[in-house]
DNA sequence: TTGAAAGCGGTACCAG
DNA sequence: CTGGTACCGCTTTCAA
């Protein structure tokens, strides 16, 4: 059901020149009041004023774009709106366009690189001042390219080497490390993971840190009590219905994010097990839903406002290449919030 | 920290004119190989496709937006995007948006008129085709007024007599006759309410709907146990904490939202009392948070994606005011999702 | 099949 | 202080 150009034409509105005419004075003047001009008498000023009020006009931004060449427009590009993660990015590169009075766009990429590549087409066909993007599914290189044509882009939750300048992210590492630290303060030895089936980095990444920490204390992670699923709700159930299936024993379960963690959560409890007491469950992200589950979710908070935020101050802030130069790197870390899903391990 | 007109222009990017002169061809052939014109010869369109990609061009939307008076894109208006209602609502439109090719922008209004009127504002100097309106703070008549101005506006989840061929709505006070309904049909008699504190019509006309319903069996509703609050999480632990104060026994309690609900179940089982044997709690909206909660919660579905979509295609077919004679009106219904915090009444 | 040229609605420079 | 005007980048007649 593709409306390939369909929609009705913006109906005729009145223009800066049926202002002019009506006033008795240049477009030229127009504009000068319309800008707050300098050089304008006050009576001119006041007339002009009076009839762009009394005609209801509204000055073209596309035309303004054009002649300026300043749409005033910030873009983002995210997977969709309905994952609250995302939504949150997107309001906070909002709250920076409101600052910087920008208009937000809008360009949702779903779970392709094709789809991506067209957001960000999108995008630049509207000329953002400003782009931030999450991208998951395009490889380094087009993304390496994208930044050269679009020097005021600027790429949330991914590192890439050459372009780190331009990268705002999450150190997932060492978001696997604070979580085994967590749990073996809490005297757990014996503990799951429930991580996510996509071939994206972040799931792993925060595996290898958080086995690395581990075996650095000794402790060793079996591989049958690592599951993939879905990250969402359903997959932390199904991860988990295999993990007690498997029937190795364990006393806590580092989930790949909060929905996975509250999906774990509901299949333990299912099966019998309470929570913290007799196994802690440990989430990621901190999003509405810890703190609304119960119990509440203990999780690693995601900086996702702080980041944002900076990832629009950036690529506003990004002229071209030549300012490139800046060293400086946007790394973000997590930290643990505790809250009641996990407690101390209570089996010797 | 208002940053006024702040943010570097656009780095001059290679225009049509650039590929036609590298082409050696007028700009009119490669604007009609852009847009797939017909009278190109084959052999102009491979070779002025190859210089675009070569060039990597991208065609300005402003400037088509200009000159062929279509700006592809599509308004919304909403008070902000961490709300997941709210972003769910904005995300209908997107579905949308993608299907007529459109882009979307997005203004947050914040709760006050004037910074809706100015969201609104914004959205009409950038020529959208379409916008979908959701106000609570401006009046109708300024509504009204707008609608005169841009025929392809759109209001979601409000409803004016005089402008209701433009009014999505949900019919608040049904859904207050359904909830008690259901209350009642579990045979609960002692029913207290956590409403929100605002001075919006929605509070208004759900408590009102629920009451009639009531007193049409000879239930009455005790106004102290009526609470109003912020219509959040927090909200509704406050107003169940007064509500337990009161002293005044009730065996459920129907909230204004899920996030009230949710609250509501927190202090209630702070306080010793479980849900839903001892009190019965109802929600309303149907968001995500009411199948995380435990117990998920009782709700009435709120059919905000249907609505935005309905929006949606509705604002884009408005060609002008001639078109609206028709006289169809829109008004949803919201149903009853029953999960596991409301039950029999098992107090005599 | 092609190109020249007239705008679309503004801004900003220059002259008066 | 004001007006005339040359663009901004693109589409679309109209002729050739």
């Amino acid at each position: 059901m593709l409306h390939k150009m369909q929609g009705k034409r913006f109906p005729n509105m009145t223009t800066i020149k049926d202002v002019a005419r009506i006033a008795g004075v240049s477009v030229a003047s127009v504009s000068r009041v319309i800008n707050n001009g300098p050089k304008v008498s006050q009576q001119t000023r006041d007339r002009v004023s009076k009839i762009m009020l009394d005609l209801g006009y509204t000055p073209n931004a596309n035309a303004r774009a054009l002649v300026k060449r300043k749409s005033m427009t910030i873009g983002v590009v995210i997977p969709e709106l309905t994952d609250p993660f995302f939504a949150n990015l997107a309001h906070s590169v909002d709250v920076i366009a409101r600052q910087y009075n920008m208009q937000l766009l809008l360009s949702t990429a779903l779970q392709s690189a094709d789809s991506e590549q067209e957001a960000i087409n999108l995008l630049i066909e509207q000329r953002c001042q400003a782009i931030i993007l999450h991208s998951k599914k395009l490889p380094d290189d087009a993304l390496i390219l994208l930044c050269k044509k679009m020097p005021q882009l600027v790429l949330i939750d991914r590192f890439i080497e050459s372009i780190k300048h331009k990268c705002i992210w999450l150190d997932n590492k060492e978001g696997g490390k604070i979580a085994a630290r967590h749990l073996m303060s809490l005297k757990h030895r014996n503990i799951a993971c429930v991580s996510s089936m996509y071939t994206i980095e972040d799931p792993l990444l925060r595996l290898t840190g958080f086995k690395d920490e581990l075996s650095k204390s000794g402790i060793g992670l079996d591989d049958g009590l690592i599951q993939y699923a879905q990250p969402n709700q359903q997959g932390g159930e199904k991860a988990t219905q295999y993990l007690l299936a498997c029937g190795k024993p364990f006393t806590a379960i580092f989930a790949y994010n909060d929905a996975m963690a509250i999906g774990v959560i509901t299949a333990l409890e299912d099966n019998g097990f309470r929570v913290p007491y007799d196994v802690s469950v440990l989430g990621f992200d901190d999003g509405l839903s810890a703190r609304y589950s119960k119990p509440r979710l203990t999780t690693l908070h995601y900086p996702i406002d702080e980041m944002a935020q900076k990832a629009a101050t950036l690529a506003l802030n990004l002229v071209n290449e030549a300012q490139n130069n800046n060293a400086e790197t946007y790394k973000y870390l997590p930290h643990l919030v505790k809250r009641e899903s996990t407690a101390m391990c209570n089996i010797k």
